[in-house]
DNA sequence: CCCGTCCGGTTTTTT
DNA sequence: ACCGGACGGG
């Protein structure tokens, strides 16, 4: 997974910093990175150039050497996988325990910080952590309350618009109502604050704006902090949204009449083009705004790949020479070209797997390849099940990444909720996902009075049943005594014994034993039940430390860090020093924060299929990369903006870049997709490719031929289309006008002329007869779809 | 309360 | 085509 060390040491300039093993094997562009002085830097790290290797060892570097203590390093990631692959790198590199060091994610951070300061942010000490889909709950049943128009106000948009304006750093006070739609929103907006206030849970954008205006407002805990982290490294730069940008400002120093006066060094790292989640909220600008506003000094470019032969990279390269917004980086490998890059044309999308099964067949039997050595890359999910199938019918193991996660799925989401009731009964939505929950009689009804008794009283939902007469207060009362009866009985437990009793009491699992399908349902509750036995302990995030023994008693909470010695006199709890959390508290913190595998787990050697999102970070020795067509990469949603398709292609180049052997590029010609066929254009992106780089592996004789597999199926496209596209290079539209395939003989890729818009290219057909339907670009008048049978289209070239 | 049926949405996703 | 959520009858 991490590129071969280089073949040869640093220059002899720098030799003698090599000397540290610490600094053996990296390159002269690594070196400088993990050895700049004091002072703030951007580093961009291409695909491939040991990104995290510099981060730790730089990290390493600094403790080593005196220029830092643990205390005083601030290391932040995207993801729990790479926040806690530094601290797994960084505890193998020095015998240094890591704990006085804060290495997380931005929520995992800002969860410590709010523990620490809870008073001062305005939050109770065991507040809950809402996930996504808890928020969505907590604002439909707002709105239910409040009886807002959902068809207007949709809760998803609502969520979303919430998320957004937290993402922006804004609160209901300060949202530009511009309509009477945004002020309705914003009001919603309010009230969902209020709600969340009041039941003591905050949602991912809560922690981060919380913790935000936590710093903002406190000048001595802004201060505090500042002075500590006197070295701050940001992983993903330019995966930052606005606000997560203004948080790492707060750490780093004060703005005075404009000018940030910062106090430690940020090391910034990232790739400004492997920037792909514009879509939300990263903002790769942040890069440049980082280099003006810090007036970054040292910037460092790592080009030298250690992954990919250079056919490969030169793909990569010209792909992504054709973005005009880049800082500019151009990767290089000192392997040889390797093996040309494969391009495959398949009649259908199923003719595509088919293909790529036997390809991986043969990878595998011939080449020594192992399966999970080769990822199949889609733009989208709904690409899977054809290869899926394939996969399966040829009887080839794989694996899916994606999907529903541990912590999300709805039995441990009921467990979860149980135990959330525990630490604080007034968290409603927890309340009323499991109040009846295995069924206990409660229904529509009785719910529907206790909320307003509850919001007549002004109270959470667990306080307001005791005022709820009649057989449904019974219920309810019932229900909040079976709560409370297990809170104390599991006073002292151990955290295993609590989810254990937990389990027993609420009937969760016997009522799953009932269930015909309950089976997998127990068996992750079972899972659960290992997840608390095996919970490591960790404040903040990245945090493994030692996996609780059959603890002594809970009451007695955890085992606070033992403060860095070198630790800088602080009065003020910093979330090495501060109250505890109990253990359940940070197991449910834990929950919220790290949903857990996603993957299918095999420990089956198994083919790799993900999203091209799903594979940035990881490496292959093959790699295909499926449905290079129009409308699906770059994606029809994306193909007009200028911007969007800028980030479709740095898409694609997070794609390309993952093969280290060998890669494959493939299309359809014919695609189902949502129950209808498409015909797609080959993806522009073929056009940007080096023509000396690929390889056209079209198994169609060139000009004339039998076509191998097109007529296998009876497809009716093939059937009057016995020829397909001629194989050729893909610059060029087809030479020979075949024969209509779905309407008026119009295929994507050919010129067409419009008596309005002009002359334009055809992107897709599809439906035929009097459905058929066409999508045009036109260079002045952007992308139209045109019913055949009304518009009038003249064929320009073929 | 459970189960069938209809309807709508369907790029990418972490925390 | 297909999945998940909402709704209505048994």
């Amino acid at each position: 997974m991490f590129p071969q060390d280089p073949p040869s040491g640093a220059p002899q300039a720098l030799a003698h910093l090599a000397a540290s093993p610490l600094l053996a094997h990296l390159n002269s562009e690594q070196l400088a990175a993990v050895t700049l002085p004091a002072g703030h830097a951007l580093i961009l790290a291409g695909a491939g150039s040991g990104k995290t290797r510099v981060l730790t060892t730089r990290i390493a570097w600094l403790l080593q050497n005196g220029y830092a203590t643990p205390g005083g390093v601030l290391a932040v990631t995207f993801t729990n996988k790479a926040a806690k692959e530094m601290v797994t790198r960084l505890s193998a590199m020095l015998p240094l325990n890591v704990r006085g060091m804060w290495i997380g994610t931005f929520h995992g951070l800002c969860n410590r910080l709010l523990r620490a300061h809870h008073r001062a942010a305005g939050l109770p000490q065991a507040f809950q952590i809402l996930d996504t889909q808890d928020q969505l709950s907590a604002v439909k049943r707002l709105c239910k309350q409040y009886a807002v128009d959902d068809e207007r106000f949709p809760p998803k948009q609502l969520a979303y618009f919430i998320s957004g304006c937290k993402e922006e750093g804004l609160r209901p006070g300060s949202v530009p109502a511009h309509d009477s739609d945004a002020r309705k929103k914003t009001e919603i907006y309010q009230l969902y604050e209020e709600q969340c206030q009041r039941e003591g849970v905050v949602d991912f954008g809560e922690l981060m704006l919380r913790s935000h205006e936590l710093l903002r407002d406190n000048a001595a805990i802004r201060t505090h902090y500042q002075q500590r982290f006197a070295h701050i490294l940001v992983d993903e730069f330019q995966d930052t949204s606005k606000l997560q940008y203004a948080w790492l400002k707060q750490f780093a120093g004060d703005t005075v009449d404009g000018r940030l006066q910062a106090r430690g060094s940020v090391i910034a790292v990232g790739d400004d083009d492997q920037s792909i989640y514009a879509f939300r909220g990263a903002r790769v600008g942040n890069m440049t705004d980082f280099v003006r506003e810090f007036d970054v000094r040292q910037q460092i470019k790592l080009e030298q790949n250690y992954r990919s032969h250079s056919n490969i990279l030169d793909s990569a390269n010209a792909l992504i020479s054709h973005n005009s917004q880049r800082l500019g980086k151009n990767l290089r490998t000192v392997q040889g070209p390797g093996e040309p890059v494969r391009v495959y044309e398949a009649e259908t999308d199923t003719q595509e797997a088919r293909w790529m099964v036997e390809e991986i067949g043969q990878l595998v039997q011939h080449n020594g390849f192992e399966r999970m050595e080769i990822a199949v890359l889609y733009r989208s999910n709904a690409q899977s099940r054809v290869i899926e199938s394939a996969l399966f019918n040829a009887g080839m193991p794989y694996r899916v990444y994606g999907g529903l996660r541990f912590f999300e799925r709805a039995e441990i989401k009921h467990a979860l909720a149980y135990l959330r009731l525990l630490e604080n009964p007034h968290d409603d939505t927890s309340f009323l996902r499991v109040l009846n929950f295995p069924p206990r009689g409660i229904g529509a009804r009785s719910v529907e009075l206790l909320q307003d008794t509850a919001r007549t009283a002004g109270c959470s939902l667990h306080d307001g049943v005791g005022a709820v007469a009649g057989k449904a207060g019974a219920n309810l009362a019932a229900f909040v005594a079976m709560v409370r009866a297990l809170r104390a009985q599991t006073q002292g437990l151990s955290l295993r014994e609590i989810v254990e009793q937990m389990l027993e009491s609420t009937g969760l699992v016997e009522h799953f034993r009932s269930e015909k399908e309950g089976a997998d349902r127990i068996e992750n509750l079972q899972e659960l039940v290992n997840a608390a036995e095996s919970f490591v302990m960790q404040e903040g995030l990245g945090r493994d430390a030692v996996a609780l023994p059959t603890q002594s008693p809970a009451s007695q909470g955890l085992d606070p860090d033992s403060p860095a010695p070198d630790e800088p006199p602080a009065r003020m709890p910093d979330g090495d020093t501060g109250e505890t959390l109990s253990p359940l508290a940070a197991f449910l913190s834990h929950a919220a924060l790290e949903a857990g595998d996603n993957q299918a787990r095999t420990g089956q050697d198994a083919v790799q299929l993900m999203t091209v999102h799903a594979s940035k970070g990881l490496e292959f020795d093959g790699v295909f990369i499926g449905g290079m067509e129009e409308g699906l990469f770059p994606h029809e949603n994306s193909a007009n903006a200028r911007d969007a398709l800028e980030e479709e292609r740095r898409l694609m180049y997070v794609a390309i870049t993952r093969a280290r052997k060998r890669l494959y590029l493939s299309r359809a010609h014919t695609r189902l997709l949502h129950g209808k066929t498409r015909y797609n254009a080959p993806s522009r992106f073929f056009d940007e490719l080096p023509e000396g780089a690929l390889k056209w592996i079209t198994s169609r004789p060139r000009g004339w031929g039998i076509p191998d597999s097109g007529a296998l199926n009876g497809y009716s496209s093939s059937a009057k289309d016995p020829f397909g596209f001629q194989s050729k290079t893909p610059s060029s539209p087809p030479a020979v006008l075949q024969e209509a395939a779905p309407a008026q003989g119009l295929r994507a890729g050919m010129a067409v002329f419009h008596n309005r818009f002009g002359e334009g290219r055809v992107l897709s057909v599809e439906g035929r007869g009097d459905d058929a339907r066409t999508q045009v670009h036109f260079p002045r008048h952007g992308t139209k779809w045109l019913v055949l049978s009304i518009a009038k289209l003249t064929v320009v070239d073929c």
